[in-house]
RNA sequence: GCCCAGAUAGCUCAGUCGGUAGAGCAGAGGACUGAAAAUCCUCGUGUCGAUGGUUCGAUUCCGUCUCUGGGCA
């Protein structure tokens, strides 16, 4: 059986796809494939789908994690799979919907599977970067994987903690522990990707951040703070929460916090269109109808194989 | 009307002691193996407001004009 992935820039309509295609052939259930919609008490600003729409249709993988708890890819694939294990026995069909690019990858190329690292590994680490500098861990990566520091950049903390992380937390390299744990995908997947004009794309996001904020995604945002949560929290890492909580904390202009939150919104969307259009295997859908029904298509085909 | 300050990349502005210019932002392209809405890399020719003068050479100095701020009437 080939699942069938939905993809694309935010704001380009592919959880509505999915949801249709879904709501019209009623045999289907949806896995969300995005980073932020995993965390409770984040609606407005993730844009995930309505509880209606949820009661309509069984979505998956939203709302499954609390605001200051980690989550991540490996776990995504781990969880997914097991999900479409599952649905597939009940008889029905798995239709992944987001736009996060390496959970998505981690579902149909395979990602290494990590052993448990304790979290204060990394966490020493950051401390060494404040005090003595990236470069001197870059170096030390080097000494360590020389592979893998020659592809990265020597200004990537994130890359250059993580590749340490796993050395001091297992021992060996990130190269061999690519190697040594590596996991297969289980299921062969079809990716469609939204695609539409970059300026419409960007004009949407522009309103849709207005929206957003109209429906009281700053309300949204204290109600977090008040329930304790704070800016280092993993989920504040999602575009505009920790500039909403600054301008609730520090105040400021309503109108820069909306236009910042634009912007990165407009930047993040650029990025998934590299993600997703150097990506082998995929088709492009630049009509969302287009896409619902061949979607139906497929899912009818394989009723009929059910 | 007079005085002062500006006019340089899509925007905000640097700069050139005279040898045709560069940052930030915006924008574009790219990377991505358990933080990924994260993180990181690459990309800057534009009548230097117009016009005359000085000069081998003016965006730079001088004159005039236009426009924009601010002040005085």
């Amino acid at each position: 059986m080939i699942i069938p992935i939905i993809t694309g820039p935010t704001s380009s309509g592919k959880s509505g796809t999915a949801y249709n295609a879904a709501l019209k052939t009623g045999m289907v259930e949806i896995i969300s494939a995005d980073a932020f919609q995993v965390y409770t008490g984040l609606d407005i600003g993730t844009a995930k789908v309505s509880k209606q729409e949820m009661q309509q249709v069984k979505h998956h993988l939203i709302n499954i994690m609390q605001p200051d708890k980690c989550y991540s890819a490996g776990m995504f694939m781990q969880q997914a799979e097991e999900l479409i294990d599952d649905i597939l026995k009940r008889g029905k069909v798995p239709i992944i919907a987001g736009g996060t690019g390496l959970y998505i990858k981690s579902l149909t190329d395979g990602i290494f599977d990590c052993p448990e690292i304790e979290s204060r590994v990394r966490e020493e680490l950051q401390k060494k970067a404040e005090k003595d500098g990236l470069s001197v861990l870059y170096h030390n990566l080097i000494q360590v994987d020389k592979e893998y520091a020659s592809k990265i950049s020597s200004n990537d903390p994130a890359r250059i903690i993580r590749a340490l992380e796993i050395y001091y937390g297992l021992g060996i390299s990130l190269t061999e522990a690519h190697k040594k744990y590596s996991r297969e995908p289980k299921y062969k997947y079809t990716c469609a990707v939204l695609w539409q004009d970059r300026k419409a794309l960007y004009e949407r996001i522009n309103e849709r951040t207005v929206q957003m904020w109209q429906k009281g995604w700053k309300q949204e945002v204290e109600n977090l703070l008040n329930a304790g949560y704070t800016v280092e929290c993993p989920s504040f890492r999602a575009i505009g929460y920790k500039l909403i909580a600054d301008y609730i904390i520090n105040g400021g202009s309503e109108e820069y916090v909306i236009n910042q939150i634009a912007k990165e919104t407009r930047h993040f969307a650029k990025r998934q269109f590299t993600w997703f259009k150097n990506k082998e295997n995929i088709v492009l859908y630049d009509n969302v109808s287009l896409l619902e029904n061949s979607l139906i298509d497929l899912i009818n085909g394989k009723r009929s194989l059910l």
